[in-house]
DNA sequence: TCGCACACGTTATAGCATAACGCAATTGAT
DNA sequence: ATCAATTGCGTTATGCTATAACGTGTGCGA
């Protein structure tokens, strides 16, 4: 998908998001942007489901949180699965593109004849700075 | 990791969702176990608790629900990774193991020396019966 | 000019999860 | 037997996450 012009909530919450070294929760955010005029959830979610939708930020669900996508110039995320290897301790996130393993579970669905449309691959665990 | 000997509230809960043909969030089961005297959420949170430690129940992150595990008897959580199915319209969940994709992923992330503990893996679509 | 789509603001509400307190039963050492 | 530690349980209160529903204003094409 292209993405077009931001409208101004939208940009603020996607630099905050830019800005950020970790995830951060849509309340954070919310926080983050008091002093712009934001004073409402929705106004950071309404955002939220935009830049979730030109496929410039992503949801990390086990966590309940967002992260600017790491490769927004690659067409990849329409053809290739999305997974996150998220540090506990850091809040670090690595976004990573797999095909064999896309290939993989589809496979494995195809044979149960489940139909795919959305995925969520998310690991936890520390990254190299953190390990223990 | 062996089961001990499930406590009252515990069985409550683990029979709600053998019984459910669906996942189920925590208030649901509440609701559903309010005639056997639960009344607040952490009744049902504390034994779901034990059943996950256990490994007999599963959480389901992306729509933060619970449901029993489909292979108790497989030692394979614990050697293997672990991804769910969810069928988006009758809300089934196909559970299955793959240690193809485990591998792949883990060298993945060892390449960039992250250290994995934990993960998600949920597929969203819908299953043979709902599929359009 | 009219109708529509869209972004926005606000208030209220719904849904998910845990903190903190106290009590009772169990276990296991001393 | 007694004490301490652990575990389960019940309750109240609170916090975090997300959406419903209403109204406003603006831009744009029919
Ligand atoms: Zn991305
Ligand atoms: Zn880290
Ligand atoms: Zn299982
Ligand atoms: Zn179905």
């Amino acid at each position: 998908m292209t993405t077009p012009m931001l409208t101004k909530n939208q940009s603020l919450v996607f630099d905050v998001l830019t800005k950020a070294e970790a995830p951060l929760s849509a309340y954070t955010i919310l926080d983050k942007l008091r002093d712009q005029g934001f004073r409402a959830p929705l106004q950071v979610y309404r955002a939220l489901d935009k830049l979730l939708e030109y496929g410039v930020v992503h949801r990390l669900e086990s966590i309940n949180s967002f992260v600017v996508c790491a490769h927004p110039h690659e067409d990849c995320h329409s053809h290739g699965l999305v997974a996150f290897a998220i540090c506990e301790s850091c809040g670090q996130v690595i976004e990573f593109h797999d095909h064999e393993v896309d290939h993989r579970l589809m496979d494995s669905l195809k044979s149960q004849k489940f139909k795919a449309e959305k995925s969520t691959i998310e690991i936890r665990g520390h990254c190299a700075n953190c390990a223990a």
